[in-house]
DNA sequence: CTTAAATAGGGTCAAATTGGTACTCTTTAG
DNA sequence: CTAAAGAGTACCAATTTGACCCTATTTAAG
């Protein structure tokens, strides 16, 4: 487990779709729901979302339809994952906030630090390498070099 | 949200609180229900996952209770994770086999990439110094510099 | 050998979350 | 004016989660 929602995996399969191409037509949710396979009622419910959070933008009327609001290599998963899933933490109390309630929690702290490791990680993922994770493959296996326990 | 279950977060609190104390005597479930201020039915349901996938023994009978079955230090937060929540996986096709269904699906590889960064963030992290925040803070904070998009 | 303190291992249940849908309103190009 | 598109909202079914209870078995101690 440890895992997102279903929601935010199509959106970011929605987005990957907008990331090959720079043409500035706008795509209409049919359009997308037909390339990801996905249901049109989801596949507005998301881009909806994403459009709200400000990574899309929308056109209405005819001929309308969403485009990307900034260039591919701009938009980072952790943005889109938050845009669906809200904000990125794996436990309820390292939230923003959080469990003020016992500020002697000690596991508390080490979460808040575990979170911006893995916020990190998402937030340096670009759309652009997403959609080409060849570009992907050397850079995080830097990461995961020289810190073993 | 991307957010663990709150039965794993329960699981890493009551770990936490054998890593203090070396002492080789069991600690019983209402002992650490109280110590974690957990209702009692729960802490029973988490500690026997645990003893069962091998983290924690268990002594049976007057006396019994749990006990780390090894040093906190080897032991990390990634397998407190995976006995109570299953296999860290941020999507359902990136656990192990997938969604072989679609093996060209280009989305897939980059999330099996990022998957292996997170895991490797929760298993550098043992439960001594997850108890011990400060141990931490020198530690992830390299892992966070130079590797901007 | 009896008793009390523990875990083992089920089975159950309510509530929240998620995934998915339907319907109506507004905007815009032609 | 009309058809194509998104905006907004309300809704439902199914799964997951969190929580609980009961009985059997094991063991230390009196």
């Amino acid at each position: 487990m440890l895992r997102m929602t279903r929601m935010a995996n199509y959106g970011i399969v929605l987005m990957s779709h907008f990331a090959g191409r720079d043409s500035p037509r706008p795509r209409s949710a049919s359009e997308l729901a037909a390339l990801a396979c996905l249901s049109r009622p989801m596949t507005t419910k998301v881009l909806k979302l994403l459009a709200h959070s400000g990574l899309l933008e929308s056109r209405r009327g005819a001929k309308g339809g969403y485009l990307l609001s900034r260039p591919p290599a701009d938009i980072s998963i952790a943005e889109i994952i938050t845009a669906l899933d809200g904000p990125i933490s794996l436990t309820e109390c390292a939230d923003a906030g959080g469990c003020e309630s016992d500020p002697a929690c000690p596991v508390g702290h080490a979460w808040q630090r575990i979170n911006i490791v893995i916020r990190h990680a998402l937030e340096s993922v670009s759309l652009t390498e997403f959609a080409e994770p060849r570009l992907l493959k050397l850079r995080l296996e830097a990461l995961t070099d020289g810190d073993a326990v």
